[in-house]
DNA sequence: TGCGGCTATTG
DNA sequence: CACAATAGCCGCAG
């Protein structure tokens, strides 16, 4: 295979599209120089085998479907080096998180969502009529859609039909290129990726295909994530568990006299006789009335001040910590997403719905800081723990282009200088600075807003125009070419009234102002990170959770000096390489820990 | 059984 | 609770 890509013509960073299926073979649609396409089709029990050759001779850069095949190559055990993911680039072109291939499909030749054939459905009217195509055992239906036999999976039947599932994939990898080249040189032609809104258009416009390049890249390392996962020492994990919630429960009985064992601990403070159930709210409102505490709600902030007015707020709120742990992160999240071989997994998305960061499942994203001591290296390994300092601010000033706040950004803590220009305290810039990103207009640091619209006006207009574009249910596009779907459900004014639409337009308004900064900074992030993942592979440094702003790398002991070194070359790579007109000084805390919770702060 | 509300955890 | 996310339980509608 790699003789007959060498032949075609085929070199480093060219596309080729690429399905496969294990126990059948795989297919591969290379350009030719004539511009046509050339199909080739193997079959093979080991396909990843022949995709590893491939990619270690020629590194083509592999047209996918979806992260899908990408799982399938690592799981065999093959980590290719860079890919144009169809999905990843048709949410980053088009907005929102659908991103099957019917959709992909659709979209980039101007069908409507709407018209897509249902998968898994026989549809008796298309068989019998007019939707059948010319072949009607082909991949594209007459209404120009993808036929549901195939994207239900009939495509991975034989190496012939993966040659055809390839060659559909190369197909609308064509046509994103044309949308982004649109975008990039800001062709009117293609009115579908125009028609938003572009604060400061000019920047963003040149970014676009460095992004689909990163995101790709970042799908390849969600499939790595997924199939690796984030060590973990079960017995250290146990042992905070039952610190929390108790013991290992032996069965159900168990388990309900521990609960009971737990709840008793607040209802002695109760009333006597009184029977409240601790996990409805209503009745821990009802618990506090009769004790003399009128709370609108019962969250733990509100109550945090309660604590010397009774005994049971106290009780309540060390209740809600232990019973987080034994539902959430118990034993029974443990067993479930804990492998034999200690490693905690969970499905990765490279970028959500909204402004693009990634999120994760099981936990990965949001496990309580108390439970960090059990995520423990692997003998003879360390982490190499990396988080970015003050990234969403440092972001705007790049963004924005706004180089009063560029320069701000040259310091260590960014809020020092800020908070000098505008004659408060420290802590009362950075609630500003926050605040204007997020859109808050009460409270101490909307206070200082005028100030912050004087000192820095390019980055406040910037954060406006968001705003405004999100309030009016505008679509928006990030620095980095991401399109943010604000779908206007403004709701039936007769319904909801006055106030509350307005309520609504304003939390849009919130949303499309953060989500310029946001996904801008996970944009960059996701470029650190498969920096990292690219450069890293060398020292056998395996990044095994990303943060949002903070990387965590699985790494020999003896390569853990040379990792940290080249974690921090690659974020200087990333500024260089994002780095707008207005560059900005990115920094970072580097650690080495043999456990994530020894990390300072 | 599905869904909105409430709550907690994280960045 | 100003932005984002995942996740569990309760109460209610169907």
């Amino acid at each position: 295979m790699v003789e007959a890509l060498r032949e075609a013509g085929v070199g480093r960073g060219d596309l080729v599209a690429l399905a496969l299926a294990p126990g059948v073979g795989l297919g591969m649609v290379v350009p030719r120089p004539d511009g046509l396409r050339q199909a080739l089709a193997l079959a093979a029990d080991d396909p990843a085998a022949v995709v590893a050759a491939v990619d270690e001779a020629l590194r083509p850069r592999w047209v996918m479907w979806s992260k899908d095949t990408a799982a399938v190559l690592v799981k065999a055990g093959v980590r290719v080096a860079t890919c144009w993911d169809v999905a990843a680039i048709h949410r980053m072109l088009f907005g929102g998180w659908h991103d099957q291939p019917a959709r992909a499909w659709a979209l980039v030749h101007g069908l409507a969502p709407s018209t897509i054939p249902a998968a898994g459905v026989l549809d008796l009217f298309s068989q019998a009529g007019e939707a059948a195509g010319a072949d009607p055992d082909g991949p594209v239906r007459a209404d120009g859609h993808l036929a549901p036999d195939w994207t239900g999976g009939g495509w991975s039947t034989s190496p012939e039909r993966l040659a055809r599932w390839a060659e559909l994939a190369a197909q609308v990898a064509e046509r994103q290129l044309v949308l982004l080249a649109a975008l990039a040189g800001g062709g009117g032609a293609e009115g579908e990726v125009d028609d938003v809104v572009l604060p400061v258009a000019d920047e963003i416009r040149p970014r676009a295909l460095a992004t689909s390049r990163s995101e790709s890249a970042a799908e390849l390392l969600c499939a790595e994530l997924e199939v690796d996962g984030l060590p973990v020492d079960r017995e250290v994990a146990e042992t905070i568990i039952a610190g929390f919630a108790g013991p290992r429960p032996r069965g159900e009985a168990d388990a309900a006299r521990e609960r009971a064992r737990r709840d008793a601990e607040v209802l002695r403070h109760a009333p006597d006789g009184s029977r409240f159930d601790l996990r409805s709210p209503g009745q821990v409102k009802s618990l506090l009335r009769r004790i003399g505490i009128e709370v609108p709600d019962t969250r733990a902030w509100r109550l945090e001040g309660l604590r010397e007015a009774h005994p049971v707020v106290e009780a309540l709120l060390a209740w809600r910590k232990a019973e987080r742990v034994a539902t959430t992160y118990g034993y029974a999240w443990l067993d479930e997403h804990v492998g034999g071989d200690g490693r905690l997994r969970g499905s990765w998305s490279g970028s959500d719905g909204a402004a693009g960061r990634m999120t994760a499942s099981a936990g990965l994203h949001n496990m309580p800081a108390d439970m960090r001591g059990a995520v423990v290296a692997e003998p003879g390994h360390v982490f190499v723990r990396a988080d970015l300092g003050q990234i969403e601010p440092r972001v705007l000033a790049g963004v924005a282009g706004d180089r009063a706040l560029a320069a701000a950004a040259g310091a260590d803590d960014m809020y020092a200088p800020v908070a000098e220009q505008l004659g408060v305290d420290r802590d009362t810039a950075k609630v500003a600075v926050l605040g204007a990103m997020y859109g808050q207009t009460t409270g101490h640091g909307a206070q200082v807003l005028p100030r912050l619209h004087a000192a820095y006006p390019v980055a406040m207009a910037y954060l406006d125009a968001g705003d405004r574009a999100g309030q009016a249910g505008r679509d928006l596009r990030t620095y980095g070419g991401r399109r943010v779907r604000m779908g206007s459900d403004s709701g039936n004014l007769d319904e909801i009234g006055e106030r509350e639409a307005r309520g609504r337009a304003a939390a849009r308004g919130r949303y499309g102002r953060n989500a310029l900064v946001q996904g801008a900074a996970a944009e960059l992030f996701k470029i650190w990170a498969v920096t990292v993942r690219a450069r890293g592979a060398a020292l056998d440094a395996r990044i095994v959770l990303c943060l949002h702003d903070e990387l965590l790398v699985h790494v020999p002991e003896a390569n853990a000096d040379d990792a940290a070194a080249l974690v921090a070359d690659c974020l200087d790579e990333t500024a260089h390489r994002w780095s707008p007109t207005t560059p900005v000084r990115l920094v970072a805390d580097l650690s080495v820990i043999p456990t994530w919770s020894d990390a300072k702060g």
